[in-house]
DNA sequence: TGATATGTTATCTT
DNA sequence: CAAGATAACATATC
């Protein structure tokens, strides 16, 4: 599923293709994924595409350089898909038609979605949600703090996206795993020094994710701006992996659920 | 056929 | 009142 190192691997890509193309015209198939009217963005051109948190951003400038800048800002949910120069597909739910080719928007479960928004628009969108995992703002000290203000498990605190935003299920498995703590410790029982470590495994799962080009989980349903799967699926250490061995210690990978969402660790490693 | 996959939000409970 | 827990969303796959 698209997180942090998924969105940025389209993001980069996107970037590469689209600066400087211009809506030509916007092909609306699903009603429910598009916000906003397309008439707004169509002859804009666009300026950037980046990503925040689990989104990914792709500004506009209007010919009219007098008015504001508008974004289209994508959320790909669990199964959305953003493919540069494809073809339809069964889960086409939109099509961008652009000065040089087409971008496509791929949602098989539909609850992925895009909106026109303005400046204000995309600051209400981000205001509920904590820095970027990898962004200099999550110090040491402020991840300790979110930690230990909860009483919940640490692994839905590290997922929770209102305290630090980007780490999704995969992520969270596996930098919990590297970091050696049980995913279902209480937050507030997290040491100062297991807090640390835990950030720095985070992170340097998040930048493994994002140099593999993002992870094709056995659900295939991420794919790059290519129409390619991602390679970190190749490294998963405990994602997936119940009934193999622990890549440290040789015991058994547990499974179970959290917060209804598949949990995989060592019982012998995390503790 | 029902359980499973998960990002986010709405709603219920403690 | 706030924090936490759970249901809901939609659909393919096993």
């Amino acid at each position: 599923m698209p997180e942090l190192p998924e969105v940025e691997t389209i993001t980069r890509q996107l970037n590469e293709v689209l600066v400087g193309q211009r809506i030509v015209k916007i092909e609306v198939l699903s009603k429910k994924s598009f916000g906003g009217n397309p008439k707004d963005v169509e002859g804009e051109k666009i300026v950037l595409v980046r990503r925040r948190a689990k989104m990914a951003i792709i500004e506009l400038a209007s010919s009219d350089q007098r008015l504001a800048s508008s974004y289209l800002l994508i959320h790909l949910k669990m199964t959305g898909q953003l493919v540069y120069q494809a073809t339809n597909s069964k889960h086409t739910r939109m099509i961008f038609h652009l000065s040089k080719g087409r971008l496509f928007f791929n949602d098989q479960r539909l609850f992925g979605w895009i909106k026109v928004v303005d400046e204000e628009g995309l600051k209400r969108e981000f205001k509920n949600y904590g820095p970027d995992i990898i962004d200099k703002a999550v110090t040491n000290e402020y991840f300790y703090n979110a930690l230990r203000r909860s009483r919940r498990a640490v692994k839905l605190v590290i997922i929770d996206q209102t305290k630090v935003a980007g780490v999704g299920n995969i992520y969270a498995n596996e930098g919990l795993w590297r970091a050696g703590i049980n995913p279902r410790r209480s937050g507030n029982q997290v040491s100062r020094t297991e807090s640390d470590k835990l950030l720095e495994c985070l992170r340097q799962v998040i930048n493994k994710g994002i140099k593999y080009g993002g992870a094709t989980a056995s659900d295939n349903s991420y794919v790059n701006a290519s129409g390619l799967g991602g390679k970190y699926q190749e490294h998963f250490l405990v994602y997936e992996q119940a009934g193999e061995k622990c890549h440290k210690c040789k015991s058994v990978i547990k499974k179970v659920r959290l917060g209804g969402r598949g949990t995989y660790f060592c019982e012998r490693c995390q503790k």
